[in-house]
RNA sequence: GGUCGGAUGGCCGAGAGGCGAGGCAAGGGACUGCAAAUCCCUCUACACGGGUUCAAAUCCCGUUCCGACCUCCA
């Protein structure tokens, strides 16, 4: 059996995944719930769906978790507002209602974009008993101290190999250097981090704790997450790169720190995506939702179909452009699918096979998919059956039927009458009832056989 | 200042020592009453300067430029 390889962020190399007699455990970090999930957030976790399904196509079962985050995670700096709060306040809501509105639309952006649902999805704000005895043994085990205001940092030096994934060092970390640093004098160290944050003046979205009510750091949620439901190992780890520090270099030090070894196998991280050139930002007013390609008379799964051309590890730069590109392709290749018979069988294809074991090479296997569409030695049935094949890993509904919307009466009629005009080769009031059908979205096209049309999008 | 990646045709992007991916756009042709769709063809590139090699986009050294991360971020 063939083995699936990705690169892996610590070893900077590329690493197999072999695991037998037990699923495999996947941990992807997921959304903070604060506002809509963007196509950019949307790569990532499209990185763990890929992940996922191209293990099965190999006969490996998978544990994926994902988390929501509903619980501010600014607990670093009192003088930023919690963005759940300060959205909450905006919305003029209870903070929670926030999170589950946002996190309905999470789900909804997912299953259109045929991302396969996690195992489970918990959320931070119902983890706070496992994070409370996470940070407890923490604690125990001198990793971490708790300061006067009832606080509890992580001890970075107590953490030997810390930076092994991001490549930092403890001492590049320095206040000094072009980041702003800020200290609120209670952390011994200046690398430490904060796993759980005193309330202060906060009345909302804060628990007890035996250190005095509060609320928990960012980092030690996927810590104790994981730990729990993955059974204290993960074999994949996969976030967007910007987590890779300080977000994972910290979650590495707590969840080894408390099981005493490497609690984690390979961490994926997904490129950044760009829109149009520029960083997808609030500032550059660049930022796109899934509902914006249903807008713009998008098939959703012309996004996926976008982001699979591109290697996942490359920054990518997603246009207008490309997507409209992406949704004629799915639109050509549905109706070749079509036409090419209705066998339900799943054929097989080594080339897309190898293709995605090595390092999720997506470009590379929808390269074959396109030469299996052209290919003359192939039967109509056998291309049917390589495209259902691949589709097991890149979901784009090719088998889906295009369904019609129908045409009201009086554009029957105009089609009708337009049939008599070029009958009767009157060209000028045929070409006139075509403009007028173009209005409505309709392409009228002649062929040897007569007239047909379609619906622009 | 530290760390991690890049630079390929009009644009987007694969490729990682020899055979010039593919897509989009553009131009030409076939088909058509004219179109559309489709098919065929065309446009032949690897930041710069050295080096290694029979052979470099690919490896090595140097240079320039670009992006990401450095305590909010997918």
């Amino acid at each position: 059996m063939s083995i699936f390889s990705i690169y892996n962020t610590q070893s900077r190399d590329l690493q197999t995944v072999n695991v037998t007699g037990r699923p495999v455990h996947i941990y992807c970090c997921g959304p903070t719930v604060y506002r809509d999930a963007h196509v950019g957030n949307l790569r990532t976790f499209l990185l763990a769906d890929l992940i996922s399904r191209t293990l099965k196509l190999s006969g490996l079962d998978v544990l994926l978790i994902q988390n929501i985050t509903d619980v501010g995670h600014m607990s670093e700096d009192f003088e930023s507002e919690d963005k759940m709060l300060s959205q909450a306040k905006l919305e003029k809501v209870d903070p929670f209602e926030i999170a589950r509105k946002y996190e309905e639309k999470f789900h909804t952006d997912l299953a259109r974009l045929n991302i396969a649902p996690a195992k489970s999805y918990p959320r931070a704000s119902e983890t706070i008993p496992g994070m409370l005895s996470s940070i407890q043994t923490l604690i125990e085990n001198g990793s971490a101290y708790v300061s006067e205001s009832g606080s509890v940092y992580f001890s970075a030096e107590s953490f030997p190999s810390y930076g092994a994934i991001s490549g930092n060092r403890l001492d590049s970390l320095k206040p000094g250097h072009r980041y702003e640093y800020s200290d609120d004098g209670e952390k011994k160290f200046h690398a430490d981090w904060a796993l759980w944050k005193s309330a202060g003046n906060r009345s909302e979205m804060v628990w007890d704790s035996p250190w005095g009510r509060g609320f928990p750091g960012w980092h030690i949620e996927c810590t104790a997450m994981s730990l729990d439901l993955l059974h204290s190992h993960v074999d994949i780890h996969v976030g967007g790169i910007d987590l890779r520090f300080p977000h994972h270099e910290n979650e590495r030090a707590q969840s080894n720190s408390i099981i005493g070894s490497e609690a984690v196998d390979l961490w994926v991280h997904g490129e950044h995506l760009l829109f149009e050139g520029r960083k997808m930002s609030k500032s550059a007013n660049n930022v796109v939702l899934v509902e914006d390609l249903i807008s713009q008379g998008l098939d959703p799964l012309s996004l996926r179909l976008a982001l699979m051309e591109n290697r996942y590890r490359s920054q990518m730069d997603l246009t207008w452009d490309s997507l409209r590109a992406a949704n004629s392709t799915l639109n050509r290749w549905r109706s070749a699918m079509a036409n090419w018979g209705s066998s339900e069988t799943i054929g097989f294809d080594s080339e897309i096979h190898s293709a995605l074991l090595a390092d999720l090479d997506t470009p590379r296997a929808l390269l074959r998919l396109r030469a299996v569409e052209k290919d003359q030695l192939l039967t109509p049935m056998q291309k049917r059956e390589i495209f259902n094949y691949a589709d097991q890993v890149f979901v784009l509904d090719l088998k889906r039927v295009v369904e019609v919307k129908p045409l009201t009466s009086e554009q029957s009629a105009l089609l009708e009458s337009r049939a008599t005009a070029r009958a009767n080769k009157n060209w000028g009031e045929s070409d006139r009832i075509r403009d007028l059908l173009a209005r409505d979205g309709i392409v009228v096209s002649d062929n040897p056989e007569g007239q047909s049309w379609a619906w622009s999008n």
